[in-house]
DNA sequence: TCTGGGGTCCTAGGACCC
DNA sequence: TCTGGGGTCCTAGGACCC
């Protein structure tokens, strides 16, 4: 039996303001939006009984929050905060897996004996996070990963839910599809015309049930590194200077080449993406002969794609470029092996065809070890 | 006062190879 | 001479999440 508790922060950037300034207690408290074009990262409790929530835009919830005391993003600070976090959670078991900065899951498994009952160490956890890091944190304790979610998200703010081993079922069949993480409106709706808007409705499908709560996930072995390292901004106003383009181009390629460094990762493809003044949005990515880290030919690549894309006099809002397929710093070598591989597949291959066409005995191998009997 | 920035994953078509 | 199909890579876009 597997045991998952599922950590979720409640409104965790605000509530690290408030722990740093305790004069922001009781307060309605928003993180982001600050500024003339930014959106809410996150909204204290009291300032969600205006109405804000986190991505909403900052005139908005300017709007509806007048009182609020709007704050700008500081991710530096969270990011300390959540390795506190994580360093509590993981005092509980080897096998502590980070969603984000602010949810993680606790792999609870086979801790009875040392920790006790998987309910009770659920419990101390939570009121840990409250005592040293004065953190609010919801939890969610399942045998499966989705549900453990799916409590821990009902269970907001303060709360644990524990779904016994057995009550899944029971659990989530009433609760609406779009409690299931990956369901968005787009998947709702389109559930909904096939007259599927509870979970149990969901679980008489067993295709769907299996695309979108995947109760035997396969155990999610740890990647190695990221998939991708990107970085991206809205202009402060619109640009239609190709010039003044590619230098803010420059600094965001600067930016992602040290990361990539920094973890010694080559990328292989690299990606443009530009958002027009009228909202469109494109991408638009290149294979690079050779993987690379190097800001130049990065730069070399994205602008490139940036100048096949723009329209004479057409104004521009937001600029990005990513790197992705990364290669760890042993690439030479893999890709030494992934060539050697290929090309013997490609001779086995051709042998192959050459049996099918001339019978197995027209063609064998030679190798030291062995001969063909 | 129009609508951030960081990601992941999936799909689908076309090129190309066998 | 024509026909077929499978596999992989590349590219673009979109849904979704925090």
């Amino acid at each position: 039996m597997r045991w998952y508790l599922h950590v979720d922060m409640d409104a965790f950037f605000a509530s690290v303001e408030q722990v740093l300034n305790p004069a922001l207690r009781g307060k309605p408290v928003i993180v982001g939006g600050a500024s003339g074009r930014g959106v809410v990262t996150s909204a204290s409790y009291e300032a969600r009984k205006y109405g804000v929530h986190s991505a909403m835009p900052g005139f908005q919830a300017r709007k509806l929050c007048p009182n609020g005391i709007f704050l700008p993003n500081r991710h530096k600070v969270y990011s300390e905060f959540s390795h506190k976090v994580f360093a509590i959670l993981e005092q509980y078991s080897p096998e502590v897996h980070a969603i984000s900065i602010d949810e993680g899951v606790v792999d609870l498994t086979g801790t009875e004996r040392l920790l006790g009952p998987p309910l009770k160490t659920a419990n101390e956890i939570l009121a840990r996070l409250e005592k040293e890091l004065g953190l609010s944190a919801s939890g969610g304790l399942s045998t499966s990963r989705v549900v453990a979610k799916i409590a821990a998200t009902l269970a907001k703010p303060h709360g644990l839910i524990h779904v016994p081993a057995g009550s899944e079922p029971d659990f989530l069949s009433p609760l609406p599809v779009q409690r299931i993480p990956g369901v968005g409106p787009k998947t709702y709706e389109e559930l909904q015309r096939r007259g599927i808007k509870t979970i149990a409705d969901l679980l008489k499908h067993p295709e769907l049930t299996r695309r979108y709560l995947d109760f035997d996930e396969a155990q999610s072995g740890e990647r190695s590194h990221d998939h991708s390292i990107g970085n991206e901004t809205t202009l402060d106003a619109p640009l239609k200077d190709r010039k003044k383009m590619e230098e803010v181009l420059w600094e965001l390629v600067e930016e992602v080449g040290g990361r990539l460094r920094k973890q010694e990762l080559y990328a292989r493809c690299i990606t443009v993406k530009i958002r027009y003044t009228n909202f469109k949005t494109i991408t638009r990515s290149r294979t690079l002969a050779t993987p690379t880290c190097f800001d130049r030919e990065i730069f070399e690549a994205g602008r490139e794609l940036l100048r096949k894309n723009l329209t004479p006099g057409g104004s521009v809002r937001l600029l990005g470029i990513s790197a992705s397929t990364l290669l760890s710093s042993g690439w030479q070598e893999s890709m030494f092996d992934i060539e050697k591989r290929l090309s013997w597949e490609k001779l086995y291959r051709g042998i192959d065809r050459l049996r099918r066409k001339y019978g197995d005995e027209a063609i064998g191998v030679a190798t030291p070890h062995s001969r063909r009997q």
